[in-house]
DNA sequence: CTATCTGCAAATAATTTGCATGTAC
DNA sequence: GTACATGCAAATTATTTGCAGATAG
């Protein structure tokens, strides 16, 4: 049988970036770890953030136009991301388990949920709007 | 300015193959259409792919723990993935867009919605009942 | 004709992996 | 001391791109 994982510098340094960062992609996460120890490697990058999203540590987050990006916080919750700028949002669905279950659909036994919601953010709203009134 | 978009054999056959293969990959629509035309490439696929995305006329979906998928069914709709076998299935949800509408928050306009659902299907969970019937 | 498209091959870039060495416990 | 973890570099794989020649309209 497999032992218990250890505890190792890479580990927490890796977890510390996670709550820094804002939903990173594991080479956003190695910039951040690689600049304070300049030997942890992406491939323990790599095989740590695979191991908290086995061990359920961490969630990992497949939207799309993007890498595969890590999520320390555990609640349930969707994503918004900005077509402009690219920025991830977490969004917490005020009920976001009926959504499951509204959508049972016939022997397709659903045990996960995944919301992506693509859209414009404040920021580039009101900077489109602004250029839009300089063009009149 | 861009001229329109011309008819090609090429064309033609990488469409027939999203409607013939189901949610496929950009790599499983090459092995289809090279089966036919040895000359089509990869990176033709990929372009035209591409361009039918872009202009509107198939979805292309991420799911978690797999490559883009291109989908031609436009109607709104989700996906739920058998974490056994792969397989992916089209959703219908019953309500589809007031998912989005009761998730709106401080200035993040929604305009699309993705779905994801995991799970077991149909299919092997009725595997998995027959397998743990013969252990015991 | 000519702008768009394609084939090909090379370039990117994310992620995985093999293996020898390091280290948590 | 031993099993798990890391560093490094090479391998894999999806996707993109440059460019010269082909072709749709």
């Amino acid at each position: 049988m497999a032992g218990a994982p250890r505890n190792t510098r890479q580990k927490q340094a890796v977890y510390d970036a996670l709550t820094c960062l804002d939903h990173p992609t594991a080479t956003q996460v190695y910039d951040y770890v690689h600049a304070e120890y300049p030997t942890l490697s992406r491939g323990t990058v790599f095989r740590v953030l695979g191991g908290f999203a086995a061990g359920g540590q961490v969630r990992k987050v497949t939207l799309a136009d993007s890498d595969a990006r890590y999520d320390p916080t555990l609640a349930p919750h969707g994503h918004g991301r900005c077509r402009v700028c690219g920025k991830v949002f977490d969004v917490f669905l005020p009920d976001f388990d009926s959504i499951a279950r509204d959508a049972v659909c016939g022997g397709f036994r659903i045990d996960g949920c995944e919301v992506e919601f693509t859209g414009v953010c404040d920021m580039c709203s009101q900077k489109t709007m602004r250029e839009n009134a300089n063009e009149e």
